[in-house]
DNA sequence: ATAAATCCGAACCGTACCGTACGGTACAAA
DNA sequence: TTTGTACCGTACGGTACGGTTCGGATTTAT
């Protein structure tokens, strides 16, 4: 059977074959190189080698295709486990560093931007497939990480906070900024912007101070 | 002669007539609408009742239709000038948090997401002229307008930070935090990320804690 | 070795849309 | 009245792309 019954699923639980995570990390750089209209199907088939007809077997349809684009990558961000259970307060607000900077370093690579724009200009389609796959995949799993890092931290006197959601938006905000949204824009980020650590770390100064124990 | 010529020029200091007016008012509809697959040029010129080839006299080509409306759009944008140079901490804060509402009302409002997925849809191409426009024409001069009033507040030490702009980039942070990005990609916003008023005066609160002199 | 399944490459069709051309209309100035 | 200008409505060419089909090659299973 094709893929493509279980895609209108929401390509939950799939796992591709070599061959086709192969064309699927082809698709990825088309679409990062170029955006949407850079991926079609006669240029996937070209520089990824294969048929078009083994695309639509294995995919379905051109929106399949690109779901499938977003499925897979999203499958292959995973931020690491907190490391230990116990831990001290350094070593906590070191973690809650590492999140930060890792989060920054997911949102500005390449990769997510163009997968971010992809699913942005698909968003205003009947279903938007895209835009909740990006979002059940991707943000709302890291938003889950994040809320289990800083209840943690609660439980442990280090912050002190009413909602886990609020508090990790607030850390969002004060790691992301607008910087992602001038990204997707096209604007190039500045030097200091691209001290991933630097920014990870001033952000979590802030957030200690406003969350802080 | 026709626009086009100073289209490639960005569309400085273009004043449209009332009928192009319209006509892109028209064109803003669809967009919202349906998003830019929906502003086909046989399309505006049917529900625009206007015939393609004054588009085409009026805007150059397709591209140029798509940056007259980001252009007009983004010169309908004007925030209230900050009311007196004389006022308060109260009054100051008052002004500050009304900032935060009008910059929330600005980028939440349907016209705005429309736009800037437009713009991010296209931001991937060669000169990525619409990326552009809306940075210089929206984002910065929003910037501008709370850098100034950031400034204020620090000249008369209800505030304290070494950089206006990097302040201002949290105060952003803290009154969108990934609400903007999550509407982009199609998601509704909460009845408590709908109250903007509500929303602005927490972030104004956080800000203080951080700024506050 | 042979049959079955898979896949490649290429040709093909239908459709959607951009851009242009052309005929017809309303109106203002000479 | 005539002439010029701006506009509408529509029809058409060109093109790009999604999706289908088919012959032949390659791989896999038996």
């Amino acid at each position: 059977m094709s893929l493509s019954a279980v895609a209108e699923t929401e390509f939950e639980d799939i796992a591709f074959t070599p061959r086709q995570e192969a064309v699927l990390e082809c698709a990825l750089g088309l679409l990062v190189e170029g955006g949407e209209k850079a991926l079609t199907t006669a240029g996937l088939a070209r520089t990824a080698n294969c048929s078009k007809e083994s695309l639509y077997k294995w995919f379905g349809d051109r929106d399949g295709l690109l779901a499938a684009v977003v499925a897979y990558q999203a499958n292959k961000v995973h931020f690491p486990p907190e490391s230990g259970a116990t831990a001290d307060e350094a070593t906590f607000r070191a973690h809650l560093t590492a999140f930060a900077t890792e989060l920054l370093a997911v949102l500005f690579g390449e990769t997510s931007v163009a997968l971010n724009r992809l699913s942005i200009g698909q968003s205003n389609r009947d279903d938007n497939r895209l835009g909740r796959l990006l979002l059940v995949r991707g943000k709302h799993m890291i938003s889950a990480k994040a809320r289990a890092l800083l209840e943690a931290g609660r439980h442990r006197n280090y912050l002190k906070f009413d909602d886990a959601e609020e508090a990790y938006q607030v850390l969002y905000g004060l790691a992301v900024r607008d910087v992602h949204i001038r990204l997707l824009l096209g604007e190039k980020a500045s030097d200091e912007e691209r001290d991933l650590e630097g920014q990870a770390k001033v952000a979590v100064d802030r957030f200690y101070k406003l969350f802080g124990a």
